[in-house]
DNA sequence: ACATTTGCTGACCATTTGGTCAAACCATTT
DNA sequence: AAATGGTTTGACCAAATGGTCAGCAAATGT
């Protein structure tokens, strides 16, 4: 299925690890070729250019990240079983992509999203699923556009912004990831609660 | 009062701009010296090195940012106001600083951390003001790391990540600003609510 | 008027870095 | 065994980049 060599995969594993932490800028092909066991000239031979390389890989990111986004079935399920799912879910997700790399790029380039637009649905159906629910009257009037960057703030702040909040607050990594556990479910209460009640 | 010439506040401006839009890595010497309408010759007699330079501005706006959390000062208003008031104040704080060069910054190279931890208190004010506020029976119980948490990541990742909202929301940039007028109260309205309620 | 310090710069340097290429290597075919 | 075609690399190149330095110019001191 996959039509990718063992060397290309070694070296796209490499590429997002060194452009995941060291940005477009601040990352460099020798050590892009070193990760991989390869030589410089191996990773020009499979990937032209260091540009094509990193759309390559943020174009991969920003598409699961996409997808995320716009991932919300619309089964039976009660929705608040169903976000209290999602947002576990989401957490899983966030803590194994580097949104940190996906933010950076988009500020250092904005054209990275533009080009994106196109293809990207107008509207998150998030908002759409709880407007909805709301217009049949079996939830109190919200903003949901609120409700949506609510969630998103949530679970990925503290995700990216850990190391500061370690600082702050005193916690060591141990700690922090101790604390992190059940956050998610935190989260979801507090979400679920403000829905219940109704949030302007 | 202050001890910087004009050339070094010039020089200092223009490598805020390079450095917080473009990172350490992308920053270029000759951007900076060109923003600041000099030669790269003189950058370099008035601060030695990119390293030095960058230092100088990280610090700048980490001291900004520390500042600011470590503030809570413990007068008589009543903990609803002074959260509101405070919540408000962040938010418009936040607008004007960039707070993604930091966590960009600190991802790259979290040595940049390890070296303040000393300076900065153990555990933020904002903490223990509310467990003190709790333990007097003034509030119900709730963990105030994760009220701390809540409310940095509302405030923060919206503004951090306000192109990507835009798009998965379909709104302009106009939109989105007109939209975070009054944004800092929703966030208020819910904590205070969370607050009440108790939160654990 | 002369000397000295200070601010500033063009020209230059050493290193880094993305990228190229001819040649070697290796598996498969003929 | 020779030819073929895909893979890999050391050596090399040109441009970019952080940094230096001798020297000029303007203020400042004597």
């Amino acid at each position: 299925m996959s039509e990718l060599t063992e060397s290309e995969k070694k070296i796209l594993e490499a590429a997002k690890k060194v452009f995941e932490t060291q940005g477009y800028s601040g990352a460099r092909m020798q050590q892009i070729a070193d990760e991989a066991g390869i030589s410089k000239a191996s990773l020009h031979y499979y990937f032209r250019s260091k540009e094509n390389l990193f759309e390559r890989i943020f174009d991969e990111t920003m598409s699961d990240f996409m997808e995320l986004v716009s991932t919300w079935n619309d089964d039976s399920e009660h929705w608040e079983d169903k976000l209290r799912r999602f947002i576990c879910e989401f957490f899983v997700f966030l803590k194994t992509r580097s949104l940190l790399f996906i933010i950076g790029e988009i500020n250092r380039n904005p054209d990275l999203l533009v080009n994106r637009r196109k293809k990207s649905k107008p509207k998150a159906k998030f908002i759409t699923y709880f407007e909805n629910l709301q217009e049949v009257g079996k939830m109190k009037t919200s903003n949901m556009y609120v409700v949506y960057i609510f969630m998103h703030s949530l679970c990925a702040y503290p995700i990216l912004n850990a190391r500061m909040f370690q600082m702050t607050t005193g916690m060591n990594n141990h700690d922090y990831e101790q604390f992190m556990n059940n956050y998610p479910n935190i989260v979801a209460d507090l979400l679920i609660n403000a829905l219940k009640r109704g949030l302007n």
